[in-house]
RNA sequence: CGGGGCAUAGCGCAGCCUGGUAGCGCAUCUGGUUUGGGACCAGAGGGUCGUAAGUUCGAAUCUUACUGCCCCGACCA
């Protein structure tokens, strides 16, 4: 993408409402607006990185055996009077009326609709285990929106439901996702780390909430040592197999949110090996039975004749607030370091000399060698000082800046810059191109 | 929802106390000089001061109500 045809708003000074460093860095490098409390507009940047992310959560959670949907975001409040959530759910549920006064709602999670959905179709054990998800906006009318997208009332959720015919299947459906998220948080460049949660009002009785370290995270958090060097399984795993030694290697090791904080177990641990922090949840897997499967009549006939309520577990990934997550876990002083497999674009191509005849001719053709080769670069080709270049493109943090001047030309030469590292290097333009054609 | 704060040009702010019809920096536009880490000079455009009522000869400024937004807390992907 050229940057005399994108639209990339970037601010030089922090608008005030802005307090945490990543709700301060997605505005200043053009990410989000905001419309209204806790209701963001994504700009093109912003949107290329919630796309990259959604992406990667799809590919794990369909390599871990769930299946695409989607759901609506509005829903008819008499499902959610089945489950007799319709009036539990208080006022954070935006509720609307259509113009037959009908009674809707703004869909806050999609338990309900999900169960609907299975119970119309699914009538034998034999089409199980069965996961199906969506990644779908939701609403939640929060008391008090904050930090940007980290706490925003409307958001981006990618929400899975499994559906199996007895307890110990669906805790292998619950084994696959927790497994399936390790990778995906491990995919998105980021440590989060599954934790003993409390379950809350949606309830159920196993519940692990992944949080990612950041000293402006909302919830106090403990943890051993040894569960940040906990390995992650590859892409060879087969989720049909046993996953119980990778589970269990996970939760075997203190890791806990402060609401189910055990004093004493965490204080048996080494000194050394006990670390008191701050975290973002950044998703949550729960095993809920037949909470929903049991009000709603979503049944099953087993091996046996027998209709049995469905076990069922849901699996949630808080998408746009990973935006602000991996920031809050990636910066500098300059601004985001986005890891690479999210970056918008992978390579800033900065052109120091626009009307330069040279440069000009330089910068055209690598962009296009680049390019062709299915690289995403954004390709700097406005006049503008040098300084103010370098300020724009460590400010949205892409991982490789290519930086082409006259006097490096003059000997042939370019240079690349790795934003995380600063680390920087005059090379060759034939090199250059194949050294962002070789780095992963 | 309890407590606190803010609202003046695209962004950041001053002016308000002590009423007299709006200013600074950045950004934008024009011209020139510059050009490898957010340049300089000269000029220009842009605001019915959140909304509504009131007080007054006169309101950004005083009063009241409302709206929006932010922060702390309780609640939450």
């Amino acid at each position: 993408m050229r940057l005399s045809r994108s639209f990339l708003p970037t601010l030089r000074e922090t608008p005030k409402e802005a307090e945490i460093v990543s709700h301060r860095l997605m505005l200043r490098a053009g990410l989000i607006r905001q419309q209204s409390a806790g209701i963001y507009s994504w700009l093109p940047l912003g949107q290329k990185v919630l796309s990259n992310i959604q992406r990667i959560v799809r590919e794990e959670q369909n390599r871990a055996g769930a299946v695409e949907i989607l759901m609506p975001t509005l829903q008819s409040a008499d499902l959610w009077r089945e489950s007799g959530r319709y009036d539990d759910y208080g006022k954070e549920m935006l509720r609307i009326q259509d113009r037959q006064e009908r009674e809707m709602l703004y869909g806050p999670t999609n338990e309900e609709m999900v169960t609907d959905i299975f119970r119309s179709y699914v009538r034998s054990y034999k089409e199980l285990p069965m996961n199906l998800y969506h990644i779908q906006w939701k609403f939640r009318d929060e008391l008090r929106p904050r930090f940007g997208v980290m706490r925003g009332r409307e958001f981006l959720m990618k929400d899975a439901y499994s559906f199996d015919v007895d307890e110990a299947a669906a805790r292998r459906a619950y084994n696959r996702m927790f497994v399936a998220y390790l990778r995906t948080f491990d995919r998105l460049g980021v440590k989060a780390i599954p934790m003993r949660a409390d379950s809350g009002p949606i309830g159920g009785d196993a519940t692990h909430e992944f949080i990612v370290l950041a000293s402006t995270g909302e919830s106090a958090v403990f943890l051993d040592r040894a569960a940040l060097e906990t390995p992650v399984p590859g892409d060879d795993i087969d989720f049909y197999g046993d996953l119980t030694p990778i589970v269990s290697a996970w939760t075997e090791k203190y890791a806990a949110t402060e609401e189910m904080h055990d004093k004493a177990v965490f204080e048996a641990l080494p000194e050394e090996n006990r670390i008191e922090a701050r975290g973002i949840e950044v998703g949550q897997v729960f095993y809920f039975g037949t909470k929903y499967s049991e009000p709603m009549g979503a049944t099953v006939t087993g091996p046996d004749g027998v209709d049995r309520p469905v076990h069922m577990g849901s699996y949630g990934i808080g998408v746009s607030r990973l935006v602000a997550a991996i920031i809050e876990a990636s910066h500098d002083e300059a601004g985001i370091i986005w890891p690479e497999s999210i970056a918008p674009y992978k390579v800033a191509l900065i052109n120091l000399k626009v009307g330069d005849a040279a440069t000009d001719l330089a910068c055209d053709g690598l962009y296009e060698r680049l390019t062709n080769a299915g690289i995403e670069v954004l390709y700097d080709d406005v006049e503008g000082r040098a300084g103010a270049k370098f300020a724009t493109m460590d400010l949205i943090g892409l991982p490789w800046q290519l930086i082409v001047g006259p006097k490096g030309l003059e000997r042939g030469e370019v240079e690349i810059k790795r934003r995380a590292t600063g680390e920087r290097e005059s090379v060759s333009l034939d090199a250059a191109v194949a050294k962002l054609l070789g780095s992963s």
